[in-house]
DNA sequence: AACACCGCCTGAGCGC
DNA sequence: TGCGCTCAGGCGGTGT
């Protein structure tokens, strides 16, 4: 056995890596769902305070919320009751029916190291496997405790487990709210239908209503909630529609090949992520969804899968963008062309 | 109201 | 090989 059970990890190098999207935040979700549910926070510690925004009225002085307000905020004392997910904000619901919403951001991540039992010793790593050494330093101490520079909240429960946020770059955060509808009214109200379960119905009016690249609006999180530049270049390409096309000219059609497309491309993906998450999280620490293959994202210039041509790279909304004009044709001509 | 744009961050990857 | 530069990007906030 390898030495650390982690939930959620990201990959280490760049080059394929993802940042956390839906199927990576459904599966945190289900790897901590087991650890968290029923069971009492005993404490949380708190190193980067400034992550965490209370709601209003959780402080009578918004401005420098304590030490103590902040961990009551983050539920310390509380007993888990349920973890939600809308999008990729993944939510933490106590008895008290207070809420704490993550979100990982661009490299947040939430572990649960193992809980070693006090008087069982470790084994060591066991396996056959050849893997490069970790790159982590002084292994024996910062590797044990699972702490990195950039864990800026662990939450200790009465069980031993903790559950852990990382996140270096701190584009993610944690929002909390005293009860559930304060969290609809000023957060979640905001965000569109869940990606997973949203329907052509749902989405149709929304895109009618606006002459945007189809890729803007559908990272366009109001529009529906949980697609990232990755998944929305994947779905275009199978969908075969071009990410530059205004959203208000795709057809019924075009819009049932598109929704069926993400709905597929996510289902894929948290299946592996979970198949992963019950084997176990390999020694590189790279999650199930990271085997899955792309066929677009990242691989501008290499040949299409479908017609072997280059694929073209361009930016729409300011992001990266890669597709094949060719297999993603616009379908109308536009006045300006 | 709808939409564009800025700034926040760090680490991977590249060129020299 | 090593250093420093560029790029990547979700999204909250602000400006048009």
């Amino acid at each position: 056995m390898h030495d650390c059970y982690t939930i959620y990890t990201r990959p280490h190098s760049h080059h394929n890596s993802t940042m956390p999207e839906l199927p990576e935040v459904e599966t945190v979700r289900r790897g901590i769902e087991p650890i968290l549910l029923g069971q009492t926070i005993e404490r949380v510690q708190i190193r980067r305070p400034d992550i965490v925004r209370l709601s209003p009225n959780q402080t009578p002085t918004p401005s420098r919320p304590s030490q103590r307000q902040r961990a009551a905020a983050l539920l310390a004392g509380k007993t888990v009751q349920s973890l939600e997910r809308l999008g990729k904000q993944l939510l933490i619901v106590a008895d008290s029916g207070q809420c704490v919403c993550v979100h990982l951001g661009m490299s947040g991540s939430l572990r649960s190291p193992p809980h070693i039992s006090p008087g069982k010793p470790k084994s060591a790593t066991g396996t056959g496997r050849s893997s490069k050494p970790s790159h982590r330093t002084n292994l024996s101490r910062s590797s044990r405790s699972h702490l990195s520079p950039h864990t800026h909240i662990v939450w200790h429960l009465t069980n031993g487990h903790r559950v852990m946020f990382t996140d270096p770059r701190r584009f993610g955060g944690i929002w909390t709210y005293p009860d559930h509808a304060t969290l609809i009214a000023n957060r979640w109200s905001k965000l569109g239908p869940d990606a997973l379960v949203a329907t052509p119905a749902q989405i149709r009016p929304k895109l009618q209503r606006t002459t945007r690249p189809i890729k803007a609006v559908l990272l366009d999180q109001s529009v529906v909630a949980g697609l990232g530049n990755i998944y929305v270049d994947e779905t275009l390409f199978t969908a075969r529609i071009h990410p530059l096309t205004p959203a208000n000219l795709l057809s019924s059609l075009q819009i049932r090949k598109m929704v069926t497309a993400w709905h597929h491309i996510l289902a894929q993906a948290i299946k592996a992520g979970g198949s992963t998450l019950r084997d176990y999280v390999n020694a590189t620490g790279d999650p199930g969804w990271f085997q899955i293959q792309h066929q677009v994202y990242s691989r501008a210039g290499q040949p299409c899968v479908r017609c072997k041509r280059p694929l073209d790279k361009l930016t729409v909304a300011a992001r990266t963008t890669v597709c094949c004009t060719k297999c993603q044709p616009m379908k109308f001509r536009r006045g300006s062309d």
